[in-house]
DNA sequence: AATGAATGAGCCTTCATTCAT
DNA sequence: GATGAATGAAGGCTCATTCAT
């Protein structure tokens, strides 16, 4: 066999395992929260042994912080591309609400964790999220910027943006999250228009 | 001595200790959050014994309830108040954002507990703050539903005025609560402006 | 009940408590080495919950610690009230080998847990040992430095004295203790003897 | 390529691995104590992976079996080739200070880890550590006897000619590996006199 | 011979809660 | 009302060992 192939096979065995492990914790996760899922609930749901949690994940936080590592990754990724289509400032904005909404309503486990904020990280990952948080934040600063230039959106204090576009959606999903009103698919032209009217010139 | 006024000496400073051990475990909760705040945190901070706070709270969860619910209940008494003096739907929108503004930016610690996502309370407490909350908003749509029916607010899917009045200063403040960004005090005329825009008629 | 006797009547329960724990361990500890024994072994051997033990001493290291360094002070103890009475540096020398014998052969088990090399203790406890160690070879050295200056005893350099007169006794004891040859009572004399020859001037 | 050269290779290399998982394993063990030390410590500094630590030694035990059998035996091989040469009784009771003292000297970690009392040795490895002690002890009094028996040195109990010759140095030593006092070679014709002293007719 | 993912028994420790004083 | 020693269930984590490749 060549050894290649053999290579190939075991990694994706690995990350078969890994890929289990993280979608067990999250339905664990999303449940009943980080706190009160216990190594030993995800360990039995995820047919694996303790050990193979920790081989992978070095510690529960571990688990924790590679699911909302990866889980923002995917999040960002997804703005940024649905983003880079756009032509206007309005498509632009209105397109963060949409997107925001349609993913959250595709991905609600993945979702409710990102909301929740009982997770206490490690330095390490704070440090990690920083960076990509800088690294999406510029991001969609460039995209905006020639938009602000241009004179289609309003000159704002920097750290507004993001609440004034994205603040009533999220609050709106949090809720539905939550058990609480009718799908963001529902009203998110409602919010999209007021997204829109809170940041144009 | 009279039995009255020894009574009442107890009672204050009955009073007085359940008032210490509230405001050292809202010390801790805004710090650490509640799962990892411990009892004997709160005991060592507080200067008392186990024993004491078992004596006026019953549990841990005890103590966070009371808390919660004396914050959420002077946080709405505030908010209608506040909101009782208004005169037009513009100035009942605008208000909220301040209100809440101003509100966050002078009780940041019970604020940010508040915010907190990490509690799991009891059936009896979730019974009550829903009870309150529904107090709440109904006295909240009976002061805006003048407005609502003069012309002067649109006319929305009930879940939503909330998000889309409130959901960005939320937001604004939550990021600022957590250390990023500058006081809600200085970017509130914004989000009053955006709170308005998006609900008026 | 007067106050005073409630307080001696609970640190009397306390302390035995505490002695009991202490006691315990040390059977544990002298039968199976500190690594190898557990909590738990202790807990079932001294009628206790495990809360107990960590309540009294912190950690499983913290009783080992306690036990390590009472029974130090109770050696070095016994042996300056021992050498405090010697008139001689013979006698003095001879006492060393003789107390040393024989406070073996009465504290077994302690005496085994002192020889002991198998315990990392904390860094607290180290400065602690240490500066019990100091206290003690100080009150050692100025027992011993009048027979030096009346030119009883030979000249040395510091650090060889201990060795010099104990070595071999401790030697032969940690053998017994391991369960190799016969009692150190029957051949003290000769250790004794040979302690004296070799630091007499 | 001739077979016998291909064998030889292997073997060499395969030797090679076993001494550098040795040898690591050794200065593990004289760090950390050999309860502390994992099996993962050696691998990692021995650049060489868990299976093939279990290939060659069968268990961790095994490493400090191996380990300890081969230090003694070298220790042992030593000090007999040592004594073969000497003269008197006096030159042999004295040589075995000196080698002793050198031998540490030369090999302090090995040295350490000789002394150290916290492993718990399979009943197959401690009959074979008997087995080597006896001959070893057995040639020992095969080469003393003569100078007992022309009256050099004085009848004794067996068991307290080692004590009564080693016993002071090996405690001057053991505190040296420790860190405490100066090097024994720089005081080793004290021990060696005190020993002759205390075995002299 | 070498590799390293997988296993799981067992350990130390935490901490909410109780209760006798 | 106050105190704090005692309790013990439960959890996170370690690590020697196995085994398929």
């Amino acid at each position: 066999m060549p050894r290649s192939r053999a290579n190939s096979r075991e990694r994706a065995a690995t990350t078969a395992r890994k890929e289990s492990i993280l979608s067990t914790a999250l339905e664990c996760f999303a449940e009943h929260g980080v706190e009160a899922t216990t190594i030993s609930d995800i360990q039995a749901r995820a047919h694996c042994s303790v050990g193979s949690i920790y081989h992978h994940f070095g510690s529960k936080e571990g688990v924790a912080e590679a699911l909302f590592i990866s889980g923002i990754e995917r999040l960002n990724r997804g703005m940024l591309r649905r983003l880079g289509g756009c032509q206007s400032g309005q498509e632009c904005v209105k397109s963060v609400v949409y997107f925001y909404s349609d993913w959250s309503a595709r991905n609600q486990k993945l979702a409710r964790y990102l909301h929740s904020r009982d997770v206490e990280f490690s330095p390490a990952a704070r440090e990690r999220l920083k960076s990509i948080h800088l690294a999406y934040i510029t991001e969609i600063y460039r995209l905006f910027a020639p938009f602000v230039e241009n004179g289609e959106l309003r000159v704002l204090p920097l750290e507004t943006y993001v609440p004034l576009i994205s603040g009533a959606i999220q609050e709106y999903t949090r809720r539905w999250l939550s058990g609480q009103g009718s799908s963001p698919a529902r009203v998110k032209e409602l919010f999209a228009d007021a997204a829109w009217n809170a940041v144009k010139a």
